[in-house]
DNA sequence: GCGACAG
DNA sequence: ATCTTGTCGC
């Protein structure tokens, strides 16, 4: 269950993107077998507090959305934000927290874009190809891309294009609230990741899985080693 | 040169 | 992301 460490972390802006540029290759837009039987989905997030990146992971159950695992890990921020580099500031965090899970998730949803990225690699595809499991990336905002705006209606979703190229969807996950923009992160096709992020959703605009990984890394939700880590 | 820009 | 309380609307 340890992620493979194919690239260092510890590089430059440039050197950042040349490796964004080697690995964009490797995503797979593909459904694999395994989304034919989910039973864990994870989410994960990550927070900045006191120049420190706190990751935090959380295991649900596919179909009650119940939390049955979670995992947190902090260390010093030793990237700077930059629009397309996101990947090196909250990866290096997230890869230990990933560790730490017991449950082996099948699907992770991630904060964050997929391949609606300038070269194809954001956060979620990164993380994907490094852990070679199916990712979702559910980002709060546009990054790039032009779109329609959706209907205000739950479920309504409109095309993210670069230029003719279709990197992703604009979801309304919830009447009335601002869309998600939901891209392929890794092993999974578009029409089937906007159909399992709707599922789950619980009536909030983020689905489950990334909202309590949120409430987890800003310290909302119980502490994980007191009650779901072994 | 100017504006845009995941979190 | 973070700084921060109440408040308007479905």
């Amino acid at each position: 269950m340890k992620p493979h460490s194919l690239h260092p972390w510890n590089v430059t802006p440039t050197e950042a993107r040349e490796i964004q540029e080697r690995f964009r290759n490797h995503v797979l837009q593909k459904n694999v077998a395994r989304l034919r039987h989910i039973r864990h989905v994870a989410g994960v997030d990550v927070s900045i507090k006191n120049n420190r990146v706190i990751a935090a992971i959380v295991v649900l159950d596919f179909s009650s959305l119940e939390i049955i695992a979670s995992s947190i890990h902090r260390q010093p921020v030793r990237f700077p934000y930059v629009p397309g580099l996101l990947t090196f500031r909250e990866c290096p965090a997230l890869l230990p927290a990933y560790e730490k899970i017991r449950v082996e998730p099948d699907l992770v949803l991630v904060d964050g874009q997929g391949i609606a990225h300038p070269r194809r690699f954001g956060l979620a595809a990164h993380l994907g190809v490094l852990l070679g499991k199916p990712t979702i990336g559910c980002a709060k905002s546009r990054l790039i891309g032009v779109y329609e705006e959706p209907h205000e209606e739950a479920g309504c979703y409109t095309d993210l294009f670069d230029g003719e190229e279709l990197i992703g969807a604009v979801l309304r996950t919830r009447t009335n609230v601002k869309p998600l923009f939901i891209s392929v992160g890794h092993k999974i096709e578009l029409p089937t990741a906007l159909d399992l992020v709707l599922n789950c959703c619980r009536g909030y605009r983020l689905p489950e899985p990334t909202r309590l990984a949120h409430q987890s890394a800003g310290g909302l939700l119980p502490s994980p080693r007191a009650r779901y880590e072994t």
